[in-house]
DNA sequence: GCAACATATGAACAGCAACTCATGCGATGA
DNA sequence: TCATCGCATGAGTTGCTGTTCATATGTTGC
């Protein structure tokens, strides 16, 4: 592999654009939201199942519902007394499970490393060259 | 490639699990992060040009990097005075990438949709059925 | 109409996290 | 060794956000 792979086509995001970014993955900052995602994920169910489900109060629930209802991230559709939130759609569900799916691949590589402050790499006696210009 | 994106297999995930997910995805809760991520995928970088890049102070940057170690999401390594910056790996590259095509995804979503608090659904006399067990 | 249930919402509070400022530590060059 | 550059780090401040409590809105059955 003598080099690097396909290209990044990762430019600089705009200011505006990385807002955009943080605020959606703000989403999937929380436990309680994770959670209550990953919940609807394995399927549509009330408010009061969904906090039964994550051990939260029914306020906190509808308050983080509210929030991920305002991304565009889940729904909800009355039915009769109750409320039935459901993930978006399937581009949510995706995005979850790549998220996990990452998210264990990162505590993977966590356990090796330290990660402490990085530390000297040139010998001693540098041959007094390169640095990045 | 590896990922099929058949069914969900998202099961709940454990309140531990949830928590790690959380974690890892508040380095893409801020924008600050989220620049940084992104100026270095588009290439390594020292901690100065980081700065300039993101038009942050160098101290504010050197915090945030901090943070992307500790998660496993940059390195850094010494050359000479500075330190270069690096992604991780390609898997972050990965995720960033896809972080950002989703939120694109969702931001058109939400164009349409006010996503007001659910009203009404079933006709006023209803048949008194189902609901959710 | 009223009572009971299910959810949403506003206010107040607590904890946290991102930034600034000042300073410490490592590396280079004279 | 000393002065300077580059980055890291600790303290302190401010703003945000997740939770709880209390209450409003909406729905059903009587």
């Amino acid at each position: 592999m003598s080099h690097g792979h396909a290209e990044p086509d990762l430019a600089f995001l705009s200011a505006d654009t990385a807002r955009s970014v943080a605020e959606t993955m703000q989403a999937l900052a929380t436990p309680s939201r994770v959670r209550i995602l990953s919940r609807l994920g394995a399927g549509a169910c009330s408010v009061g199942e969904l906090a039964r489900a994550v051990e939260m109060e029914q306020s906190a629930v509808s308050q983080q519902l509210r929030v991920l209802r305002h991304l565009g991230l889940v729904v909800g559709q009355r039915d009769g007394r109750q409320v039935i939130y459901a993930l978006h759609d399937e581009h949510v569900r995706a995005l979850l499970a790549e998220t996990v799916s990452h998210t264990e691949h990162l505590r993977l590589g966590l356990a090796a490393r330290p990660s402490r402050a990085p530390a000297r790499r040139r010998p001693r006696r540098p041959t007094r060259a390169s640095v990045a210009s």
